[in-house]
DNA sequence: CTGCGGACGGAAACCCCTTCCCCGCACACA
DNA sequence: TGTGTGCGGGGAAGGGGTTTCCGTCCGCAG
């Protein structure tokens, strides 16, 4: 059964096109009552659906908004999918979504496509890399808002556009100072690679607030930005804790994400490291997730849904372009940094 | 700067519009070879984005494929999400995501939306309601079929299409044969509301294996199908472990989905009753997210981001419609079960 | 030299809507 | 009664591509 057309709609209730996309498609004009039972019956007789490609074409206008997360499994990225979807639902539209993989080529293939589709806008979530690597990403951005499109940037800035910033360095910077004053000097970063931009962010803000308050940051970790990453990590902890001589009071080690910590705790253990007692942990995210981890995980909690739905509603939204907005955030202490 | 059409590409290099697009959207007639280096120096000077609804329209082929998940921030659907959106990638096409926070409603309307948008196949995951709830749903899928569209559901049929069939009973019965196998019989079912099916096939394939083999179902408790259901079902759990005579043999209480098998053990670790030495707990999904819990959560594997690729796989590719597939799993007897 | 087939370009129909603009009509007012 | 105004309806021009079909030109064989 081929679909019917609008046409098919008209020609049944007796009306012209112009009358039946009126009534079915809300047009400011409002044909008469009758005409519009008789447009409403036809239509439902035939099941029609309107086909959204024609009237994106038509109304140069598609509705859809492209959302790119660097991994959608990802709790991080899946929570601030989460916000971006409500808030696309809110405002009437469709949300294309792209993972990338964390592939800097795949972003910019993403947004490229997005433009092809002539999204409304255009959501990028994700740490930036290098400028080198961004650049391609960036030229496709600006290319995407100069032909009329707007695009959100959640992280740091890339091409034009607005951007919902990630309390990255604020939050870090909290979450040295907090555990300061619980009395810890003795700290270890554990970070992804220095071309991951939020890594870089957490560590620096991190160490730097560190050290102000009298704190010693004996060592910067770097290893992958993922679970593995930390669990990898795990030996090169274990043997620095055993480095110390016994009864001291513990280091803390700063893993720049929550996952990242998790992994870093489950090798530790596996190792007969214990958390808190003889080293402790804190994370950053705080994502929903792993909230009921043991111990609990000290962290920065960081509004992700929150972040993705302002991300969108500053896309669709009448707001001006180009605006920058952190968010908030809070240092949760538990279990992890006791 | 408005876009340049494939008209602006034709006249700036001086050939028709049939030719341009020809050398520019992989058409099976290529034009001669200077021709093509000519249009394609214009597309690129201009800047040329080929304006995929009008594609689409001509083609009457979107290159879309709809994804309705119950909850994008769950593990569980963006595990599956993630393996969908790979294979849509592969096949060339992106997805159009939505979250219906569990309402069948919004599932049906996300449906609908897909279908206006004349994607080439929805992709629906996640448990069935009651067939009440469900038969919008399945009439707005059958429509989308009968219109030529494809759709496969991730969960329990509904509607036509194909099904990929995630191994609730089989896993579920084989999970309680493992655990007889280990000696254990007294066993307590923390179940969702009878509507969700996943559910309901859950609890009674464990039942039903559980007394096949000589076990004891006591209770099967009702609480919410989610973290804070588990949560909250804590109090009851505790209740009956402390109703018990100490000393003997610890139930074991089968959880029908990981997440609330991990909210029921934070609720018990506050309430003082230990996990597994009060009281045993089992899981169902393995959620990659959740497999650093302490203690190691026992569960029944179900291969998530497979389920999506399949799904998507079997939407877009050119097997018959109408399969079902029941995916594999593997059990996973761990700490929590000890 | 003639006839024929194939390769190659382009004109134009078509995909399905939206919306501008014009027309006819009814009504109000002078 | 003539004219101005307003409203409702429809014709038709796009919106940006794809693809069918036709004409031309070329090479090759007879």
């Amino acid at each position: 059964m081929a679909r019917a057309r609008l046409q098919d709609v008209a020609d049944r209730a007796g009306v012209s096109l112009a009358t039946a996309s009126r009534v079915l498609n809300g047009s400011a004009r409002q044909p008469g009552a009758d005409l519009v039972a008789r447009v409403k019956a036809a239509a439902a007789d035939l099941g029609y659906v309107v086909n959204a490609q024609a009237q994106a074409l038509a109304r140069a206008r598609s509705g859809l908004l492209g959302l790119v997360v660097q991994d959608i499994s990802d709790p991080y990225f899946s929570s601030i999918a989460a916000g971006a979807q409500a808030a696309a639902r809110a405002s009437g539209r469709l949300v294309l979504l792209a993972s990338t993989g964390r592939d800097p080529e795949a972003e910019r293939e993403a947004v490229a496509a997005f433009a092809a589709h002539r999204v409304d806008a255009v959501v990028v979530a994700g740490t930036r890399w290098s400028p080198d690597e961004d650049a391609a990403l960036a030229a496709e951005l600006d290319a995407f808002v100069a032909a009329g499109g707007r695009s959100v940037i959640v992280g740091q800035p890339v091409g034009d556009g607005s951007v919902v910033r990630p309390p990255n360095a604020t939050g870090a910077r909290a979450l040295a100072e907090a555990l300061l004053a619980q009395g810890q000097r003795r700290f270890v970063v554990l970070g992804g690679p220095a071309r991951v931009v939020t890594s870089r962010e957490r560590t620096e803000a991190f160490t730097a607030a560190a050290r102000a308050g009298g704190g010693d940051v004996a060592e910067v970790l770097v290893t992958e930005f993922s679970r593995d990453g930390g669990y990898a990590a795990g030996d090169d902890v274990a043997a620095l804790v055993r480095a110390e001589p016994a009864g001291g009071e513990p280091r803390t080690v700063f893993a720049v994400t929550d996952v990242m910590a998790i992994g870093l705790i489950a090798r530790l253990r596996e190792l007969g490291v214990e958390v808190p007692r003889d080293v402790r942990v804190a994370g950053f995210d705080d994502v929903p997730t792993l909230r009921d981890h043991v111990p609990a995980l000290s962290t920065v909690r960081i509004p992700l849904e929150e972040m993705g739905s302002l991300a969108v509603r500053a896309a669709v939204g009448d707001g001006a372009p180009g605006v920058v907005t952190e968010v908030g955030f809070e240092v949760r202490l538990r279990d992890s940094t006791r």
